[in-house]
DNA sequence: GGATGTGAATGTCTTCACAGCT
DNA sequence: AGCTGTGAAGACATTCACATCC
């Protein structure tokens, strides 16, 4: 398989939804034109998207939304379920513990970790704030294959040392610092204040 | 000036970030070496980015970090401060709405909004959720430079649209959804589960 | 007829490499 | 000598346009 960029993956993840909705819809077929216009894009561009991966649609027909979706979760990896742990209680992990968006897709917060007593041992939501010293130790017996950081800044580094010690493999980061981490470990960053900076800029250079 | 790329904005925003830093150390000259090392890419990179606005630096020396960051501040637009509507006060809305990194950086949300009664009337840090459909009229007396979409996905094109005639510029959409606007407004999205999506896959396709 | 799949062309971003200052 | 600033080269991503197939 072609290395598909980084902005193909996100795509693919955007037709998915469309396709999901098109399907509680009923409709069974869809052409790149109606996919594009769903995601602010091109329907070229949703063509080479997918041709990356395979022929999945007829010619003057279009896609078949059922079995593109399937597809598409099959190539996302979406086919199977994930243990996700956060770590860092704040308010933007204590947030993301408690959004339904990642259940519906397969993305289970397993546990919550922080380092402040005040917050070990509350509960939010079914889910018990744990104590961060035991994340070796619980991680060796309750394996998790994501880890979200979501610590302040300065413990964001000894955090992601101490998992990828433990084994994670994936990192979703909302600490404002750049993450180092050993080949083999992917790193994704979102970093909201950077995006409001990015409007800023955007506003005054209109 | 010319065309700046979204990526390169991104990039000034953590050399930003590190300049602070090293300010706060009482370092007075860096590297473009330095500075790439802080924030994972590469020397030519940062003299790259740099110098679409300008030479700032020394040659033989690097650049100076106060006046650095200063011109980095001036270019973001940073150097005013900007008041931020947020509109839905769910999770992720009333994360966003306590979180302190924003307003370090000269983002004060001045408005929180909600539909939901039970919400409505609230209090969080200091700041009362008011009733969405008050939207315009307050907008019209307390002008808003940027707008915050946290709505459920049903609900986020409507009140886009709202925020748009109401004069909002600039939107950053944490909504699972394309916000289709007129020319002219900029929106930035933020998607949690895509980026999740986006560690599936690459796991799966390590 | 109509929409896909895809090489080729175009456009954009990153990296290279070195001349030019300090 | 050291590090910036920057054209030129290279890599990558998007758009075009059309042959291909249902």
């Amino acid at each position: 398989m072609r290395r598909v960029s980084e902005s193909a993956v996100r795509r693919l993840s955007l037709y998915l939804r469309f396709l999901e909705e098109f399907e509680a819809k009923g409709i069974e077929t869809v052409s790149s034109e109606a996919l594009a216009a769903r995601g602010g894009t091109t329907s070229a561009q949703v063509r080479k998207d997918l041709s990356f991966f395979g022929s999945f649609g007829k010619r003057g027909l279009g896609y078949p939304v059922r079995d593109l979706a399937r597809r598409l979760r099959d190539i996302l990896g979406l086919k199977r379920s994930y243990r996700v742990v956060i770590v860092g209680a704040g308010k933007i992990g204590s947030a993301l513990a408690q959004y339904r968006g990642f259940g519906q897709r397969g993305f289970h917060i397993a546990a919550v970790y922080d380092s402040d007593p005040a917050k070990v041992g509350l509960e939010w939501d079914g889910q018990v704030v744990r104590d961060v010293s035991h994340l070796e130790r619980d991680l060796e017996r309750e394996p998790m294959d994501i880890a979200i950081v979501s610590t302040p800044a300065g413990a964001a580094q000894e955090v992601t040392d101490r998992l990828v010690r433990a084994g994670i493999k994936a990192i979703l980061n909302f600490a404002p610092v750049h993450l180092r981490v050993p080949p083999g470990v992917i790193v994704r960053n979102v970093n909201m204040a950077l995006e409001l900076e990015a409007l800023s800029y955007a506003l005054r250079n209109r």
